[in-house]
DNA sequence: CGACCGATTGATCTCAGTCAAAGGTTGTGG
DNA sequence: CCACAACCTTTGACTGAGATCAATCGGTCG
């Protein structure tokens, strides 16, 4: 038995509100991680009345990209999504990987265009919030301005981490740090942080952590090797975490 | 004669107000390019008396670290900073440098607590906003509050394009696209993009682009060799722009 | 079934890091 | 005001972590 034939589609709950597109924010599996958290039954049901809620997006499909205008700020309902960015001659970084509630084009608000291009790594939807109707709501509900600056903040907080990984981490350091991080984002979601499928290829991990793709398949090896994981294909699991947390840098 | 005879505080134009603490918004030389830019005459006022402006800050000296707690934002008012963040086993990494009308520790807002340590590089001063007070001023003035998702915004992006630089780019094209990013923001602030002096040192450029003090001092050179700039000292004149944008990545 | 794409593994190479030493610059205290 | 110390920068020689090149394997899909 192989175990490609054992991948369930990754986030199937929240996969499910795909076939209630206008499911309302106070009934989402996500409210809880997602935008209306803080706020009022209330306003959210002004909210409610913005948000649009997005015909699915197929892998490898374009979200937005640098061309495109800026309107909105996406929400990922289901599945997920990774953000790249280019230099002039054609070379490109992954900047970001969003799973369901997380928030992309936050880059776009400064010069009002989108820096990066979003790409669905699996069958995803999402929700859109129309940017200008968000500011104008923000000016009645200070707890949505409130939950747009410390969303705002958190992505920072990540970049600033992914610069120290980028500048300062080992290559085993880097693959680490980023296993525990996409664990922790996985317990949030109400998923086991010991074991979860990667959504992206190695190409992408590699990518984004500044390595080559065969230096992220070596380490792989190396990590089951030492007994701190077990990786088949994309399921992941943590065998070994105070060891890990430990050569995470 | 040596160059360092001949260096001028860096920012003397902005370090004027250090002698006028008190200076309005409205009268400070920076107001273009820091928060009052967009508000209206009476809002100004109003920010005014929340605004805090305080003393200089010497060489070295920290403005905050991960250990302060989270009240303020601060805007670089004269001079210039850099702000790092620690792996666990003590290495750092430069994530920016802030020159004046530029906000250093937004990153704190999520989390309420300060992910970074901010050092002063030269003598220097800045304008404590208290973000609690700049959270209520929001709510009724709406501008405010675009300033400040558009700060948050534009830091992402520069994060974004740090990212580039550290995961995709040469030693070179590192350095230049630096350089270039300073040049650009010396002319914003309304000196010369072709001529301007490093107030960081080579150890922090090193750091910050992911590289070896010494690699940063070979490439000095070697641009030198290549008359593409000059560089004596902290003194960067930059000779052949095109040739230097097309080689930035 | 065959073609294609992604992942693994091995061999080799290279860019930038490390180590080492010598100049320069800056700041301090007598 | 000078002299010494501490620190920063430059330059050279060598090394190594991870990239590149190359071949194979495996899984998926038409």
């Amino acid at each position: 038995m192989t175990q490609a034939r054992v991948i369930t589609p990754l986030f199937e709950d929240f996969a499910k509100v795909e076939h209630h597109h206008q499911l309302a924010c106070q009934s989402c599996a996500l409210s809880r991680l997602c935008l209306p958290l803080g706020l009022h039954r209330d306003d959210l049901t002004k909210l409610d009345q913005i948000i649009k809620r997005s015909a699915g997006y197929k892998r490898h499909q374009i979200l937005f990209e640098p061309s495109s205008t800026f309107k909105t700020i996406f929400v990922v309902r289901s599945g997920s999504f990774k953000t790249t960015i280019s230099a002039t001659d054609g070379r490109e970084q992954v900047t970001s990987f969003y799973f369901p509630g997380e928030f992309i084009g936050m880059d776009a608000i400064y010069q009002q265009r989108y820096l990066s291009t979003a790409r669905a790594l699996e069958a995803s939807s999402v929700c859109e919030l129309p940017y200008e109707r968000l500011q104008e709501f923000s000016a009645t509900i200070p707890e949505l301005q409130n939950q747009l600056m410390t969303r705002l903040s958190k992505e920072l907080s990540s970049d600033k981490n992914l610069l120290l990984s980028l500048g300062k981490k080992t290559a085993q350091e880097k693959l680490i740090s980023f296993l525990l991080s996409l664990s922790q984002r996985f317990s949030e979601r109400g998923y086991s942080s010991m074991s979860f499928q990667l959504t992206m290829s190695r190409g992408d991990i590699a990518n984004h952590l500044g390595l080559a793709i065969e230096t992220v398949s070596r380490l792989f090896t190396q990590l089951q090797d030492q007994q701190l994981m077990s990786i088949q294909g994309k399921e992941v699991t943590i065998l070994d975490l105070p060891a890990l947390k430990h050569r995470c840098g």
